[in-house]
DNA sequence: TGTACATCAGTGAACGCGCGTTCACTGATGTAC
DNA sequence: TGTACATCAGTGAACGCGCGTTCACTGATGTAC
């Protein structure tokens, strides 16, 4: 006790961080304060020095989270490609690999919470919105540059929503089935990764069509 | 008290009736033994009188709701189409509506689920996985009709597993963001309509490309 | 068919427990002079 | 620069509350004879 203002700031980082891993593995509604102070290395009595309430920290975790989707979704862009590679199959290949399914506390945070977006506050679902918009924006401008040809932004941004659609339906789905039906959740990654490489014109080294 | 045979057997159908819409609405956490009893019209102290646990509960919920969603779904394919119809654009039409987006404890069950079945217990995910199983062989079916020239089945099954990845992902993602942003929410569900009945070949009255 | 008894769905109160939140207290950090 | 005091992040115990679950009790239904 006794913590610089530093020091705190850092800590209330540290809260949200840990936070933000346990309400993606047991919801928001499957983890109580006491779990979340403790996960980050204080006690529970605390957590009202750094947050009103516990809607405030949800509030704050989805914020957070959707800034470190977009942060690391524009890096990943941004990283050279190695000879012959491409941005979009490279993405596809990481959304929906086996890793990415299975490892929710750190995978995409809009995967990770969406469904549980719908039952928070205002404020919660406002940081996601506008986070999600903010992918779309990124996600349609790799669209356009796949689809060099044809300059139509509208479709370009179509076809991103739609793509990012199917990408997060199909881990959601593989995730739900993982456990009871494995072989069910590798086939629903593997088809998905299929369909949207042979619809984006990468076709994989054995593709067909 | 005292009830017939036959009508505890209506009240525990009525019991899982009432917990179904509740637990899509709130999340299973999110809703009380008292609150889905009272929704039922009974008092907490007979719920164990029908089920073990809130658990066992929510295990017989998801079966009751994927086997009802996979009767909707062969239902809606036999029943016939008006002239110049067409069956999976049908199907779309309707999933991507602003009206099934909005009704959540009545819609697609998939939808309305997926995302808790995950933290249920191993009962609830296999009931979960062999209707997610079942409802795909239907729709395999239908895309096959569809692609009635093409007659691979591995790729219709393909094909189908990605449609309905779409499908899930575009109403989860226009459900959490319509809140917060519904013109959002509308432009997800549209884009997705159109990406697909254009990859189906079947052409919205001002379709493009 | 009528009578006596067992069954068991439903009631409503109670159980311990963990929840979100509050509080009095501590003591190093930060500030005023 | 040194001293006196205010601040406030952190502790740990406590709060009321609603949770899932248990229980004694009721009385119409169902069964045995």
């Amino acid at each position: 006790m006794g913590v610089s203002k530093q020091q705190a700031v850092e800590n209330r980082k540290t809260i949200i961080a840990a936070s933000e891993k346990l309400f993606r593995a047991h919801g928001i509604d499957g983890v109580g304060l006491s779990a979340l102070m403790k996960a980050a290395g204080f006690t529970q009595g605390g957590f009202y020095n750094h947050f009103e309430s516990k809607e405030a920290l949800a509030a704050e975790v989805v914020a957070t989270a959707m800034d470190k989707s977009n942060r690391d979704l524009t890096e990943a862009i941004a990283t050279p490609l190695e000879p012959g590679g491409n941005r979009l199959k490279r993405q596809v290949d990481f959304y929906l690999s086996g890793t990415h399914c299975s490892d929710i506390e750190q995978g995409c945070a809009i995967a990770g919470l969406t469904a549980d977006v719908r039952r928070l506050g205002h404020e919660a679902q406002s940081h996601f919105a506008s986070g999600l918009q903010t992918m779309l924006e990124t996600l349609t401008a790799l669209v356009a540059e796949q689809r060099a040809e044809s300059g139509d932004m509208d479709e370009a941004r179509r076809e991103a929503i739609a793509f990012y659609s199917e990408m997060v339906g199909a881990l959601i789905l593989s995730r739900a089935v993982a456990d009871a039906n494995p072989q069910l959740g590798e086939e629903i990654l593997n088809a998905n990764r299929q369909m949207l490489l042979d619809k984006f014109a990468l076709e994989e080294g054995r593709g067909k069509r």
